[in-house]
DNA sequence: GAGAGACTACTCGGATACAGTCTGTCCGAGTAAATCCGG
DNA sequence: CCGGATTTACTCGGACAGACTGTATCCGAGTAGTCTCTC
C-alpha cells in the first residue's frame, strides 16, 4: 500500500500556486517544466483537485490553474483526499459473520473491534495531515529555501504566469 | 490507496491464535473455515505472518500455526507490517531537484518539507498501530461478544487445534 | 484612431491504451501421526 | 502386549494465471487574447 506519486506532485503544485500573486493563473505546461513531470499526466492530479474544489481553472492563452481558496484554509489532506479519495485506508468485510458458531438471525452491533482499531489509526493519520496548512508550508519553505533560489523561482513563476 | 484484504484476515487469525492454548496449533483450512475465507489465499497472509516471525508453523496432521510471542508482545503495527511491508506509505521521488533555476550542483540537505508532514503523518499512523496490542484486543472483543458465541466459538476452534 | 467582428492559439477535460500489483489457484516437498508387523 | 519401521495423510511453501487499479498518452470542446477590417 502506497499512496499514488499524483499526491506528491498534486502537493508541490499548490505549494508553487500558493505562491502566485492574487489574480494570476499558472498553466499545467509550466507546472510540469517546473517539476521535470509528463505535462498530460499531471494534468490528471490537478483535475482532481479541480473537481475537489480546490482550485480554479480558466482557459484559453494565458489561462490555467490558481487556488480557490485562501492558504491558510487549504490543508495537507484536502490534497490528499481529492487525489486519493475520501475512503479510509481499511476496508471491513465484516468477516465475523461468518463464523459457523454464529446463531441464525444474529445481528452484530457496531463495526467490529479490528475495524475501529484501524479506523482510530486511520484518523490519527488525517488528523496530522489535516493539522498542516498550505500557508504553513509556504513558511517553512522559505525560512529552509536560499534566498537567492526562492526569487529566481518565484520569478521563473511569475513570468509564464497569465 | 486501500490496504490489502489480507489485512483485515491476517488481524482475525491473529485474534484466533491468540486466544489458543499454549502449545497447540490451528491450520490454515480451520482458519479459512471459520472466517469463511479461501484456504490458498488465505494460507499467503500467514506465510507472511510466518515469515516475520510472527507465528511459527508445524507441518504434518495437526499441524498449522501458532503465535510466536505472547499476545502483549505482539501489535496491530506489527501485523499490518508483515502483510504490506515495512516501507513508509509516502513515496518522495525528490522532485525539487528538477526545479530548472537550482544551481548547478547544488545539493539539498534532508528530505523536502512536503515529504517530511506526510512522514509525520505516517508515524502518527503507525504509532497509533503500535499502541494497540493483541492481548488488548482480545479483551475487547471478550468484552462485547455475548458469552455463548464466544465460548461456542472457542470450542469450535479447540476442536480442530492440533 | 476607435470599435466590432473574425481568427488563432492556447487552455482544460474526458476518452483511450499499457503496466504493475492485488487477488485467487495449483501442485510439490516435508513431516508428524497412525498403522502394521515382528519379537 | 510392546517397540520400531513403514505407510499414510495432512500440512506448509513456493510457482503459476486472471482482474483491477495506477500510470501514461492522445485528441476534442471551449475560451481569452490578437489581429484585421471597417467606419
Amino acid at each position: 500500500m502506497i499512496l499514488k506519486s499524483q499526491v506528491e506532485w498534486a502537493l508541490h503544485c499548490c505549494a508553487i500556486l500558493a505562491g502566485l500573486p492574487e489574480g494570476r493563473y499558472l498553466s499545467t505546461k509550466a507546472l510540469a517544466e517546473f517539476h521535470g513531470l509528463p505535462k498530460e499526466y499531471l494534468s490528471k492530479a490537478l483535475q482532481s483537485l479541480s473537481q475537489a474544489k480546490l482550485v480554479e481553472s480558466t482557459l484559453g492563452p494565458s489561462g490555467g490553474y490558481r487556488l480557490a481558496r485562501p492558504t491558510a484554509e487549504i490543508t495537507f489532506l484536502d490534497v490528499v483526499e481529492a487525489v486519493e479519495g475520501k475512503e479510509r485506508t481499511f476496508a471491513c468485510s465484516n468477516i465475523r459473520a461468518n463464523n459457523p458458531c454464529r446463531p441464525e438471525g444474529y445481528c452484530e452491533a457496531g463495526p467490529c473491534a479490528v475495524a475501529r482499531v484501524m479506523w482510530d489509526a486511520d484518523e490519527a493519520w488525517r488528523a496530522k495531515l489535516r493539522s498542516v496548512s498550505l500557508a504553513a508550508l509556504v513558511q517553512t519553505l522559505e525560512q529552509e529555501i536560499p534566498t537567492t533560489l526562492w526569487q529566481s523561482s518565484f520569478q521563473w513563476v511569475l513570468k509564464r504566469a497569465g
